[in-house]
DNA sequence: CCAAGGCAGTCTCTTTTCGAGACCGACGCG
DNA sequence: CGCGTCGGTCTCGAAAAGAGACTGCCTTGG
């Protein structure tokens, strides 16, 4: 049970990693993205073993990334990005524009374009005061509310 | 073996994902630009069982993702990143970003601040035409120069 | 009414991967 | 020498993943 509980530590990348790392969970996203919703396009598209697909999606709907809305009784599920999950979106729009970069030799295969517009969609790292671009060596990392808290809760085990 | 071969699809994002999707990769990635450098600072940090670790190292060391550098014969070997691996960041920043939103109901843990400045850390989705911000919904696939030159492999098969 | 087919799920069985912890050799130091 | 540290390997039991058959429900068409 060692891997689970790193989900109990005071890192914002960590935790989302707990439920987002593994094989098929981001995939199941962008297939999502995509405006997949139906069990059997997602199992159809990727290819991941249905039992698989059963226990992935289930975490999503658990975490509240997903949503399960069956319409009527006896009509077909959907899964639905809920605002939550789509917050994802610059998370695999980072891992496309890495992939764009250093897995594409013939160049992007897709272009995201901008809706009317001659653009593409691209995701920056800027400083949210200057408007500055930024990269790993302009990040000074600082304890944050979050990290208070946590010790805070630890002294008063 | 299917699994692996997703890595042959024309998708900028299922390719990265086959290298970078799984428990620890990632995490392994978010030490590397904290500063770690050494086996033993990375396993003791994640509590990664070392036979793991010895195997993702090596994976991301031929991805060209780290270097392995043993300055002096005798002397311990480092782990670094390289640019490849540098351009990783924005993507460990969109998934801490989305932590910070949906899973630090305290508050953010660390405060990644700009050097120099008042600011933080953000990535944002944007039109490299325009500037404007976008979201998913702004957002329209087409078919790229990489997606032609797989499907004339295709043919040729 | 029955047969066929699609859909979402479930179950079973085999293979692969993971994890814990012991073990090893090289070096460093008193 | 004895002891500790570091990177790395090995073994073995446990957990997860994969393939594929099977179920139940509903629709459609004859």
């Amino acid at each position: 049970m060692r891997y689970e509980q790193l989900a109990d530590l005071p890192c914002s990348i960590t935790r989302p990693l707990v439920v987002l790392g593994d094989r098929w969970t981001l995939l199941i996203l962008k297939e999502a993205f995509a405006g997949v919703r139906r069990f059997n396009a997602f199992q159809g598209n990727l290819g991941i073993p249905r039992s698989r697909l059963q226990d992935r999606l289930g975490r999503l709907v658990d975490h509240g990334i997903l949503v399960r809305r069956q319409a009527d009784e006896g009509e077909h599920p959907e899964y639905r990005l809920t605002s939550k999950g789509h917050d994802l979106y610059p998370i695999l729009m980072a891992i496309r524009d890495w992939g764009d970069t250093h897995m594409a030799p013939d160049g992007p295969p897709v272009r995201y374009r901008h809706r009317d517009c001659a653009g593409e969609a691209r995701v920056a790292l800027a400083c949210d005061c200057c408007g500055e671009g930024m990269t790993a060596h302009d990040v000074v990392p600082e304890a944050g509310p979050g990290l208070v808290a946590h010790l805070g809760a630890d002294l008063r085990e």
